[in-house]
Parts: structure tokens; sequence; C-alpha cells
DNA sequence: CTCCTAATCCATACGCTGTACGATTATGTA
DNA sequence: TACATAATCGTACAGCGTATGGATTAGGAG
């Protein structure tokens, strides 16, 4: 048995305790279970065993780790095509599909990935394809693929983002908002206290998954008859 | 003279010189000028020439201060309502960009804005319904009233977060992107090579404006066919 | 085998943060 | 006049990110 415990300086080839991919592993860990706030450079260090100052020798900073973890979670992203086996739109939606799930599973994350430049940059280089393809394949110009994905990926965001605030308010969400349309003046916003009125609590009680399918119809429609108007 | 400056205790009537009101004004030039990272307690009490405790009379906490400027923010917002003079999609786009343009006013928040789940909800109370107008003379179901509205609030929302990660970097963020796709194995996203790399560094030096408005076209396509199918 | 260098980790310390607690003073009401 | 309450301030504390510098040791050069 090698004491690996307590010993200070420099370790024996591959027992180093630490590594940038450990690191963020463990931070990635405690970011999950625990929040984005519970991630200190104390508190990191405390978990791996290691006085805090060791992460510097990794890491410049704590926003690197936090670009770290952006990244990391992109690298876990998988859009699988299914290629001209189904029709286009179809195409479209699964990489959508597969993008939004990818997003889902760090929910206190979400902010931190979708406002972090570099990593929605490194997310179109490395994952876009499926969207490119399938846009290509609707029939759409150069420029016209270029929005219609960045459309869809603003989309998507938006909508990972309310998901990721919201998370399991959904319940609680739906009489919230049912209460406070009731309590407008009645001649402040007519059209919305009906359709909302109408719809009851059972009707707004969100529906997650039925939003971002209705979401992906409305936009692979509106592409489709930008192709046909071509 | 009236001494108003250094001495401690209640204040005489008429020279309070806190209030909810003004700590969130303050706060808000301090975050539009510096940038969100600015805004400490302290800086705050400092610009408002008071002890940074008094703060919390007025406010619980820090977190109350960033709900508040939240608050202010959509309180700024004005979705005029061209009515029915346009057609109801014009009258849509009319109601998006006015509200993009709100939440542009702002850039350092738009973080916090959007993820702030109660500030959204009150958004969607007090500012909707010339969403809900135009969604409503489009002649769709009020379930696809209510999905149509929140898809195009997700847009916005995600567009929102892009352009405002983003700021300034247009012209860097193009050349960056053209670089990266071209580093990419020939095989790895031939379509994305293709079209990115035909559109070029000015094809790619995204405007924003253009892109929204592309957005909301594909959008209003997709609902005007989601009516036609109903 | 010896010496040097560089890698890895640690101990200490500094300035900053949000805010709990209690004292101080003026106000409005009884 | 007595008193509860409102508004402000002074002090203090624990926790934060991290700059600095030193300790220990592995690995490479001679």
């Amino acid at each position: 048995m090698v004491n690996v415990g307590k010993r200070s300086g420099r370790p024996r080839a591959g027992e180093e305790r630490l590594s940038r991919e450990a690191i963020l592993t463990a931070a990635l860990r405690i970011v999950d279970d625990e929040g984005i706030d519970a991630l200190t450079m104390r508190r990191l260090a405390s978990t791996l065993q290691v006085n805090p100052m060791s992460l510097y020798h990794h890491l410049p900073n704590k926003a690197a780790v936090l670009a770290g973890l952006a990244e990391l979670v992109f690298a876990g992203l998988e859009l699988p095509d299914p290629g001209d086996a189904v029709p286009w739109d179809e195409q479209l939606k699964q990489a959508a599909r597969a993008y939004r799930n990818g997003l889902r599973q760090h929910p206190n994350l979400a902010l931190q990935v979708l406002s972090d430049t570099s990593a929605v940059s490194d997310v179109v280089v490395v994952t876009m394809e499926p969207f490119y393809r399938a846009l290509d394949r609707a029939g759409l110009s150069p420029r016209q693929i270029f929005e219609a994905a960045n459309t869809l990926i603003d989309f998507i965001h938006g909508f990972s983002l309310g998901e990721a605030s919201v998370r399991a308010q959904t319940f609680e969400l739906a009489p919230d908002l049912l209460t406070r349309v009731r309590a407008l003046p009645a001649d402040k916003a007519p059209t919305l206290t009906r359709i909302v009125d109408g719809l009851g609590v059972e009707g707004l009680a969100y529906d997650f998954d039925g939003g971002f399918e209705s979401g992906l119809s409305t936009l692979t429609a509106g592409i489709a008859e930008t192709a046909r108007r071509r």
C-alpha cells in the first residue's frame, strides 16, 4: 500500500490527485447536486481532499471552472442523425429534441451554459451538423439555412432557459398565473383574460414536452413555407 | 442649511435619503454603466451616500435588489398595440419587436431578467395582451394561442440572451466561427462546412436585426399554417 | 549517482463580499 | 409626556477568490 494520502510535494507518476478533468467532474457533481451557488473553490477543494490553492495549478481561476463545465456539458451532447431515412422535418425535430435533452441533464448549469458565448460557439461547430443537413434537404438557400438554424437554436435556448428556471414548479405556476390574470382590471387585457381564464388550471398546467413539440411544429411549418416560397 | 449629511439615527420628516425606488434606480444605473458584477451592496450604498446597512431597511437582501431590477425593466416595457389596423401577423411582429427592444435597453441585466421566474411570469400578465390579440385574430384555438405565444416568447428570450451575451463582439465572432469550422476534419460535418464556408466572413457577420426578422417571419408563417389546418 | 529543474501541493494572508446585531435618533400616536 | 415604531448607522463576522511564496519530490541531464 502506497502512501498517497498526506504527503505533500510532487506526487509520483500516475498518482496525481488532481487534474483538470478530475476537478471539473467534481465540480459538475456539486453543481448538479447542490446548485451553482454551492460551487466554491474551497468547497471544490475539500471534496477533492486538497488544498484550495492546488486547484489553481490546473485552472487559472473560477471563471475557467465554469467555462470548463459548459464545455463538459456540450461535450456530452450527442445529436444522433437519422439521415435521409426520415423526412427532413422529422430529422430536424429529432436533432432539436436531442439538443434540448442534453441541456436538461444539468439544469443548474443552464444559465451558465447558455450565456457562455464561447460554449455556444462550440456547440455550433461541434453538434449542428444534423440541423444543417436537415435544412439543406428542405431546399433552403445557404443564407436561409443559416438563419433557420439560428432561429431554431434561439427557440431551444429560450425554451430550455424557461424550463430550467421553473424546474419542478409546474404545479404552482399555473394557479399563480391564473390568479394574477384574474386580478387584472376587466378591460386591461381582455383577450389574454379570456384565453387564459378559458384554459383553466389544468389547461395551463404547462406540459413542457407538449410545449416543445408545439414549438417545433410551428418552426418546421414556417421553414417549409420559406422553402416553398423560394 | 439643514444638517442632513452625517447625523445618524432616523432622519427628519421629508429628509429620508432612501426608498426602495431610489435604491433600485441607483442600482440600475450601476448595472447599466458598469455591469452586474459592479453591483455590490457597499457600492450601491456609497453612491447613495448611505451606510450599507441602511439598504436593508428597504429591501431584505441583495437577491431582492436583483429581483427588483428585473421588475423595473419589465415595468419599463411598453408594447404598443396597433390593433386591427394592420394584419394580425404584422401586429404580432410589432409586439415582438417592442419586447425585444425593451430587453435590449439593459443588456447587462438580460441574464437576471430572463432567468427570474417571477419576473417572466409578471411580463406574461402585464404585457402579453397584444400577442394574444394578434393570435386570436389569426383564428387559433385557445390552446393554440397559448402555445404559440409561449413559442414566440421562448424565441425572443433565446434571441435576446444571445444578443446580450455577444454584445459588441459581432465582428470577432464571424471570423472565429469560420476558423473553427475550417479546422474541422473534412468529413466530420460536411453540410455545415459547405454552408458556413460558402457564406464567408461577411455572410456570417451576423446582423441581429435581420436575424430577428427572419425568426419572426418563420414563426408567423408557421402559425399561419397552424391556423389554416384548424 | 548527483544535481538541477519543474511539477505539484500547501500555508498564510489580503481585500472583498453579504449581512446579523445592537445602538442611535426622529416620528407619529396615545 | 410616554412610547412604540421607523430610519439610519457602526461594528463585527464568516466566507469568498486568489496573490505570494515556500515545501516537497519526481524526473531528466551530466
